[in-house]
DNA sequence: TCCACAATTGATACTTACTATCAATAATTA
DNA sequence: TAATTATTGATAGTAAGTATCAATTGTGGA
């Protein structure tokens, strides 16, 4: 089982991989995003990064987003969220309440998708799944 | 008129159902929907229904989806789109070459959030699951 | 090390998919 | 029918990007 990048360097490699080119700028989200370290919205970096243009911030995101280094997932309104990748394949729970994103994998979900290739006509070619969650953090706190 | 799975009248029931009024311009977006009988954005409503406001179509779309008449969706890049709800609990197909979305049911799919109960802290309020496909038509149409 | 040149950037304007406001209007209800 | 309340639509605004294109900057080769 590999794992998908998760350090600055692994993202770096990633893009190098893909043939594009070490910019400071690319080097300046990718810093970003490994601060925060859990979810986050494009607009969140951009904001961190006012030496940064929105349309990079954005490039970049969308560059990472193909590399695999972060994922681009939905809250329950459809407002995007991005969230590192650390396990290959996998999914995740979004907090409803605090908006705390966790990844998971769950072998049943691919036993859904070979289902599926039955009862489907035509060829899977990906999906989406994503768990929405009360957390134990906010189910204990009070008043939340 | 037909008797659809899905009808007219039940939509409209549906909104009364929910205490609200039975106005109109809902009329005329629901007759739009069913028109349709597929995935349509709410652009598509709203241009089909010069004489109805776009807020107006907006508003009525997010009623129909809270009185589960319809289902909002998003295609792989995000983008939304509706889709007419016919059977009580499911999921979506959509094919990333024509657009053409299909409900389906599936068990397993209930079996994977049992599991995830057990592995995942917190409470399950929710999820979405789509499934992007090439279907049977466009693989076998040459060339696309 | 420097040059050439393609890749990248950023300012700006534009697009899509909505949402907020609020006076005017229509549907209930009394 | 009048009073009440929900709904509507025009307009402006927001969120999340994307397109354009001249200016700039990495990168491979000399």
């Amino acid at each position: 089982m590999t794992t998908a990048p998760s350090s600055q360097l692994d993202a770096i490699i990633a893009l190098e991989d893909a043939g594009l080119r070490i910019t400071g700028q690319r080097r300046q989200v990718v810093a970003a995003i490994e601060r925060r370290d859990g979810g986050f919205t494009a607009e969140d970096i951009a904001m961190e990064l006012p030496g940064v243009g929105r349309a990079t911030v954005y490039r970049t995101l969308k560059l990472l987003v193909t590399a695999d280094v972060i994922c681009k997932l939905a809250l329950p309104d459809g407002s995007p969220m991005y969230s590192p990748s650390r396990v290959e394949h996998h999914h995740h729970s979004v907090c409803t309440t605090c908006g705390a994103i966790e990844e998971f994998r769950d072998t049943t979900v691919e036993r859904v998708l070979r289902s599926l290739t039955r009862e489907i006509e035509g060829e899977i070619v990906g999906h989406r799944m994503e768990v929405f969650i009360r957390c134990q953090t906010c189910l204990e706190s009070p008043g939340a």
